[in-house]
RNA sequence: GCCGACGUAGCUCAAUCGGCAGAGCAGCGGUUUUGUAAACCGCCGGUUGUGGGUUCAAGUCCCUCCGUCGGCUCCA
């Protein structure tokens, strides 16, 4: 007992002092220490660049040949000689002359030296035998460094500064915590993540597949995951009819006067597909919707009393992706949009923008996504329209923003040229965010289009265009959501809501009739009629994570009553048909996300 | 696209040094009729991603292409 209290104080002290250096410090420490053992293994590295990141950190390395997971072990194991040693931490400045003398074996550290404002003070940190360029800080000595808490995690290409025009470095990805519990949380954490991963849930949950022999990145949904699709559909388009949004059908191609006059063909081009020629004309499919929904708009003359426009389209785009990038769901080449264009005069355009804006949180909020952090992207160097209306929209971009109480940061020259645009990243239920929705202002297509509406005044006016999509793509959307509810869908999404699991094959005849009530109910209902024992088909329901398991033998035929099991292993035991219908309803009717 | 790793049955994975491709699960057939996370027996299942090369012999070594994974970059 007096081991164990000494060794928790001994923890307590060490998690206090640690507590006061700061993780970042931490991290780039270790990048330093990290790259002193790659330094004593390759004496002839040439070294980048070894930055803190989101949790943990990494360095980038020219080596000879590539790194083996035996070259991680090793590299760990020198760091942590190194930490054991306890290397003071040594910073120095230094001027321009004597830093090019001391890197002059490293260009690229050469290259950041050049590259180095006049006036600003050069810095180095030394420890060991191990010298860096760096701003710092820096921990005391290596011993403040926790052995038993980082890991060398994995080894990847990376371009010298990002730049696939220059060399590629090899990048060791490391993590360090102050503690060793700290350390194994994120390591489970990461395991969870692998465990939600919607590739992964998407095969065992029969969800969606993609088909090498078909293409990559092209997506095929299966039975269930296109129910849940048609699910989201439904509701989506009911909300957008509620929201004064009417629905549009566009075609999948186009004729390439259309990707002319749009501008694709010139800013666009790399991620559209080649043409194909009908008749001589050369077709584009359609990376984007906007100019259909503008062909409808100028398909005749458009007064100021309709505006404002809003046109929805669930439109399926194809956009060529390098290889390299395509991932799952999240990540595709042919993916559908939910996607909408307003057109509106400059007068509207500020409640249109907080209307668009609360109705993408409302959205958010309906699946289970509580979490909104905003982007607003201003007007970069090279940019199309005038200077005014930049400052109109985003002034209102804004506004909204502010009107709405949402958290922002403000993406300085981030937006494109051809507009300013809120970006919404949402939270998913591990804390991570994904970029989804998009509302972007848009002055150069109503130009080369020459959209007009006739005002009040009886002339001609240029109206304000938006683009925006909330859920941002169904594909991207749905790999979202089967990560963020671990492929546990809430019950108004859930494929299957309830499996009716009757005992004995005596039993399967009730068990069908109950099914049949339910169904005409509206439920999503599957009864398991196979011959196996009931334990294994509670235990396939349960890999399957349908919301309820009903069970039905002997007592539950007599009393017209069905035994029901949850998902979350509750067994609320048995109730009559009716009431467990009501229940079911009643979650169903109000998209309950957490209750079953 | 680039760097690296990988690709064996529907899925998860074996196969020593280059020497007869194997298991569990799933599927199918049978037996069992069961009370809240896996009954038992049997059967089927493969041009080892593709094309080429080296070799007496290739899942294993070399090259090509395709795909997947981790990154770089980009984005819905």
């Amino acid at each position: 007992m007096r081991g164990f209290c000494s060794i928790w104080r001994i923890r307590q002290r060490r998690r206090s002092v640690m507590a006061e250096i700061e993780l970042d410090v931490l991290r780039h420490s270790a990048s330093h220490v990290m790259a002193e053992a790659v330094q004593k293994l390759f004496p002839e590295v040439k070294l980048g660049i070894g930055p803190a990141i989101e949790n943990g950190f990494y360095y980038d390395f020219d080596l000879p040949r590539p790194l083996t997971p035996e070259d991680l072990a090793k590299i760990a194991e020198l760091m942590r000689q190194s930490i054991r040693a306890k290397h003071p931490f040594i910073r120095q400045e230094v001027s321009r002359e004597q830093a090019r003398e001391l890197f002059r074996d490293q260009p690229y550290k050469l290259e950041l030296i050049e590259e180095m404002p006049e006036d600003e003070v050069i810095t180095i940190y030394r420890h060991d035998d191990f010298v860096d360029l760096c701003r710092g800080p820096h921990v005391e000595h290596t011993g403040q460094l926790p052995e038993d808490a980082f890991a060398l995690l994995s080894v990847a290409g990376a371009y010298w500064r990002g730049d696939e025009h220059r060399p590629m470095l090899q990048r060791i990805y490391g993590t360090i915590w102050h503690t060793k519990e700290e350390l194994q949380a994120y390591l489970e954490q990461l395991k969870e993540i692998e465990r939600r991963d919607h590739r992964r849930l998407g095969r065992e949950l029969d969800l969606f597949s993609t088909h090498e022999e078909a293409g990559a990145g092209l997506i095929y949904w299966h039975p269930k995951g296109g129910r849940i699709r048609a699910i989201i559909e439904d509701f989506w388009r009911q909300r957008h009819f509620e929201g004064g949004y009417e629905i549009l059908y566009t075609p999948h191609i186009g004729r390439s006067w259309l990707w002319e006059t749009s501008g694709h063909l010139d800013f666009y081009r790399e991620g559209m597909y080649s043409p194909m020629d009908i008749d001589g004309q050369d077709f584009y499919i359609k990376p984007m919707n906007c100019p259909f929904h503008i062909l409808i708009y100028k398909s005749r003359r458009r007064s100021y009393r309709e505006l404002p426009l809003r046109w929805a389209e669930l439109g399926t785009v194809y956009r060529y992706e390098r290889s390299g990038v395509l991932h799952g769901l999240l990540r595709v080449r042919g993916f559908t949009q939910d996607d909408a264009h307003i057109f509106c005069t400059p007068e509207q355009i500020e409640d249109e923008i907080l209307g668009v804006l609360r109705f993408s949180l409302d959205l958010w909020k309906a699946f289970g996504f509580e979490d909104v952090q905003a982007y607003l992207a201003t007007r970069p160097e090279k940019a199309v329209g005038e200077p005014a209306r930049w400052e109109q929209a985003t002034n209102s971009l804004r506004r909204a923003l502010e009107i709405e109480g949402l958290s922002y940061e403000i993406d300085e020259g981030g937006g494109a040229f051809y507009g300013p645009k809120i970006d919404l990243k949402i939270k998913d239920a591990l804390g991570r965010e994904w970029q989804m929705t998009t509302i972007q202002f848009d002055f150069n297509l109503p130009e080369r289009f020459d959209m007009v509406y006739v005002g009040a005044d009886g002339r001609e006016h240029r109206p304000y265009m938006v683009h925006r999509a909330l859920l941002g793509s169904l594909e991207r959307f749905f790999g979202v959501l089967i990560e963020h509810y671990a492929g546990a869908f809430p019950l108004w999404l859930a494929p299957v809501q309830a499996r009716l699991i009757p005992i004995a094959d005596r039993h399967v005849e009730y068990a069908r009739q109950v099914q049949d009530q339910l169904r005409a109910a509206g439920l999503r209902v599957e009864l398991d009629d196979s011959g196996e024992r009931m334990n294994a088909k509670i235990r396939t329901a349960q890999m399957e994570k349908i919301p309820y398991m009903l069970v039905v033998g002997d007592r539950e035929v007599a009393n017209g009553t069905v035994s029901v099991r949850l998902r979350t292993n509750e067994n609320l035991g048995a109730m009559p048909v009716k009431e467990f219908l009501a229940r079911a309803q009643r979650l169903v009717e109000e998209r309950n996300n957490t209750a079953l």
